[in-house]
DNA sequence: TTGACACATTCCGATATAGGAATATATTAT
DNA sequence: ATAATATATTCCTATATCGGAATGTGTCAA
């Protein structure tokens, strides 16, 4: 079994560096294909790939403007990833208070029998 | 250019559903191999093999205790993830300020030329 | 209608998977 | 030393990728 699609889900879509780039500048302002392309000075058939699995994960919109294709983060589908993340934050949140329970004895390490 | 190894970042090693599911399971607890492979009903081969990926990006810590080896999860390395993930918060945390904003005239959308 | 422009898709090739099966390595028990 | 246990690695195969080049599609201008 090979690896999963990038269009699988929005943790494999964001696997790759250059659509976290395209996601960041995409989150401020919605922006043209061509302007992505300038920006980050990447191939135009590169950017349309990239934004084309983007699109199929619903992490960006699109809306056509003459010509110009319009793009936009949609940040609703970053969600998952950042509810994740944060399912740990507690680790690096309150060192202190961690630290602080263990002194007290709570957080003991489980032992292994041979 | 092939997708970018697993082992090249955090991004890449959480793609992976198990490799999640292992970072949930070891996160409060550390835990042998078997454990992993009984709890998550997985092959041992699969899952030291994920493990393997888990280590290589700093994910997960290990130990060796007899002939277990006791692995746990290393937030640390999850907090990039979190950090990149959070720059995109303001836009569903604040709804109401924004669309506050919006009323007020900021925010407003850009304008394309023909 | 024809051409220019903006963007999308297709075809190609090299490579990194992920699972399964088999095997190797390390540590403990007898 | 030998067996048993716990884990890691290797080999195999099918597949999804990413970039680059070429080509296709859609819209606007003259």
């Amino acid at each position: 079994m090979p690896r999963a699609a990038t269009t699988s889900d929005a943790f494999n879509a964001v696997a790759e560096p250059r659509r976290r780039q395209i996601l960041n500048y995409l989150a401020d302002t919605e922006r043209s294909v061509g302007d992505i392309v300038s920006r980050l000075g990447l191939e135009q058939p590169s950017v349309s790939k990239h934004l084309r699995v983007l699109r199929d994960v619903g992490l960006v919109k699109v809306k056509r403007h003459g010509r110009h294709m319009i793009y936009r983060t949609n940040p609703e589908a970053i969600r998952p990833l950042h509810e994740w993340t944060k399912t740990f934050e507690r680790f690096w949140a309150h060192q202190l208070t961690r630290i602080k329970e263990r002194a007290e004895g709570r957080g003991r390490e489980p032992s292994y029998d041979r």
